[in-house]
DNA sequence: CTTTGATCTGAACGCGCGTTCAGATAACAA
DNA sequence: TTGTTATCTGAACGCGCGTTCAGATCAAAG
């Protein structure tokens, strides 16, 4: 029989998350019991608790990770160009985001309901944050004239719905390549905010 | 002490659809119990049976019923008009129900996942009936030259999804009247479209 | 080789779940 | 006034839930 005590903790930790990400991001979280997680995993229930205090923070600790680190990666993103060009990068980085780590922003909008309200107005706040960097662009754009934008928060919403909805339909081996739903996008994006 | 048994099937019957409507849309339909149902209304939980054989045909009584209205508002507009024509009319209509029922929109894009397969089937295939509606317009619209979209289906998910992420902020008591935001909308839709 | 400490098992806890049903109640028909 | 029937109550059912914890196991440090 192989081990199944011991060490593991590098091993399991991860293992733990995953499993959990993609079990909430399948079934929801209400509906996910820490028996599924533990089995996902191949550990008793009780063996979760080395890696969160309870179910609640475990969500809560993806959601965050998955916010911090999507506000990191567009931190990390070249901030050159005028408003066009910055529409076009977030544009792309929001796809490939999306395609990318499909069941971290799926439960990002769809389990926000589930936090507690503590924990829920944290991850709002990374949300607006994230929101606020294209409200800006639009914002900049409308300002220099490069966009028609009458009501920039209003697009912004709609901009970030739109390119969200690519979460429900995209598959890695579909019809179009990566770079073709890009191109679609963007287009569509650009020419809705009249630049 | 107020009559608490008889007839009351007829406001019984709206009243627990109301209150589960309410509640899935609030907290998700795997987090709310039918004890909970049950006390919105002001009965114990076994007369909920009298109205549902079970939870699940709750939801998709709920679902069906929905997109059934749906379809039935959609087929009962006047079909006059060119295919902008037409496109304006299924933002606005869209935009206005999404509006006027948003519970049931809510519900039939986050709860799906909560549908045993054979219910699943029937709702996935009412809302592509829907969406193909959009897709109708679009694709013929791009045929007579009237819009630029190279890919109707993708133009299509980006205009729903764009036009249900309404649901996502509105409020009636909010900055923007129903008339102000269908107008923003309809003109980044068709501005999106090459219309 | 021994000790230590992190990791996991397996059983248990109280609780609320969806659902059922016999019996109570009240509206209505005769 | 009485009988019928739809409706609801209140208790119960087996079950799985999140969580806890004593004890077993094993990697690594001394």
């Amino acid at each position: 029989m192989a081990r199944t005590q011991g060490s593991h903790s590098d091993i399991t930790g991860p293992k733990v998350r995953d499993a959990a990400l993609r079990l909430f991001a399948r079934h929801g979280y209400a509906a996910v019991s820490m028996r599924q997680i533990a089995k996902e995993v191949g550990v008793q229930a009780g063996a979760l608790y080395n890696y969160t205090p309870d179910k609640q923070s475990l969500l809560f600790s993806l959601l965050k990770g998955h916010m911090d680190d999507l506000l990191a990666a567009w931190e990390a993103e070249p901030k050159a160009g005028d408003a066009l060009a910055r529409l076009e990068q977030f544009t792309r980085f929001h796809i490939r985001s999306t395609v990318k780590t499909p069941e971290a922003i799926f439960i990002s909008y769809m389990e926000l309901r589930n936090l507690e309200p503590e924990n829920f107005a944290v991850i709002e706040d990374l949300r607006g944050a994230y929101e606020d960097q294209l409200e800006q662009i639009l914002r900049s754009g409308a300002e220099t004239g490069a966009f028609d934008v009458p009501d920039p928060k209003i697009a912004t919403m709609a901009v970030i719905a739109m390119l969200t909805g690519v979460n429900t339909w995209y598959r890695h081996e579909g019809r179009l390549s990566l770079s073709e739903v890009e191109g679609i996008y963007w287009d569509m994006v650009r020419k809705s905010v009249g630049g």
